[in-house]
DNA sequence: CCAACAATCTAACGATTATTAGAATGAAAG
DNA sequence: CTTTCATTCTAATAATCGTTAGATTGTTGG
């Protein structure tokens, strides 16, 4: 074989790897199942649209090796092939708020006064948490919580947040976390929570950005 | 703006990214510019394309913010927007290896015997070139060179081989690198050296790939 | 065995994209 | 000022991709 021909066949694998992550539709996907295994069902809901097409993508991720599925009765549960796929979707986004300014206007737009965002270090707020002067909140639902979540986080999924509130102090310092950047969950809560009168932040991290960052995650706690 | 509009926008804006590293010729572009600033002519002669279709390429990579160009004369000159699009490349690389069996087949098949190869850690590496045990000859362009390369690397361009073998002792271990796991210089200056009785090895890395993985790479030496 | 359900497969449409050829720009050199 | 050279822009074609609709597979529960 030639060497340009051997060339090419080695950059083309690569191109199928970025060709699963060039539709927006795959990459929520992507997100989505890196905060746990999901149901095609489960997918469907949150993206808001077909099944058929949701599928569609689903067959492209599985083509390109990011995700592998499993039977369970009707349901065909789908997941991320290995951990370094959430990884590249997190550097795949940071590349983009880097050098694409449409992307960190539309992103300021997003959280409205910057206020309502957590500025302080990961390592400050680990510390932080460690000697219980802030509370950190998950507010993902309770399995994506399960799958893995942020040291010391505590699970207040946001459908049933007002439930929670009962249990959460007044007085200390609360910090939100939801699926990452582009996930509202926790922009959505901050909005509650300041009304009823905490003082609360989002942190912009999901699991994946606070485990590409280097810092550990929790997992397991199967209990209900 | 409803949530669902802002969603899919954000996720479009990184899909962008996506799109441009979704094409082979786009990504052996990246990988070249990797090693520092080129013309649109060096480019091209890389590509073995035609010119108007690399300027299309490079076109489609400046729409993405990964690349920047400046005028030098009659020559543009481009370059990588940041340090980060190197890891976005490696990053893209190492997952398809891990998923795309085929491309981990190619990748065998290219080195023939597995023996080429050097198995030591980087680690290992460094501290034997620092004590002097084994000599690490970089065969890439002398002007890829100079933009960066390994510590204690000597530059030894594969176009000129021949004259630099008076100046490399037949005692010491040599390693030989290149562009990375997907160029043949390396190769190629394995298979000269063995055949005038060098022990030496191809390091699969190339600077992005030994700099990804948190390894200091140095830089400047600008003379000849 | 049949009905209900989850999900996929097939076929088809319109919209992008890669690639090529030809014309146009912009700098340098005679 | 004209020619040359490097590069880009425009237009056009063929191939690919996203999306939708309809038929199909495989599973559960009666």
């Amino acid at each position: 074989m030639k060497k340009r021909e051997l060339k090419d066949l080695l950059y083309e694998q690569v191109a199928r790897i970025g060709k699963a992550v060039s539709s927006p539709k795959r990459l929520e996907l992507l997100e989505l199942l890196a905060q746990g295994e999901k149901s095609v069902e489960v997918l469907t809901a949150e993206l808001a649209v077909d099944v058929k097409l949701v599928s569609a993508h689903l067959r492209a991720l599985r083509e390109a090796g990011l995700v592998c599925v499993r039977r369970e009765g009707k349901f065909m549960i789908y997941r991320l092939a290995a951990g370094d796929v959430a990884g590249l979707w997190v550097m795949l986004r940071q590349v983009a708020e880097t050098h694409l300014g449409e992307l960190r206007t539309a992103l300021n737009h997003l959280s409205g006064d910057p206020s309502r965002l957590l500025a302080t270090s990961r390592a400050t707020l680990l510390e932080q948490a460690r000697q219980g002067d802030v509370i950190i909140i998950d507010v993902r639902p309770l399995s994506e919580f399960h799958t893995a979540h942020l040291p010391y986080a505590r699970s207040m999924p946001m459908a049933e947040i007002e439930q929670h509130l009962l249990h959460l102090p007044l007085d200390k310092e609360i910090v939100a976390y939801c699926r990452g950047p582009f996930c509202f969950l926790a922009d959505d809560a901050v909005t509650v929570l300041q009304s009823k009168g905490y003082r609360v932040r989002k942190l912009t991290d999901g699991v994946s950005e606070w485990q590409a960052a280097g810092f550990p995650v929790e997992a397991g706690e199967v209990a209900a």
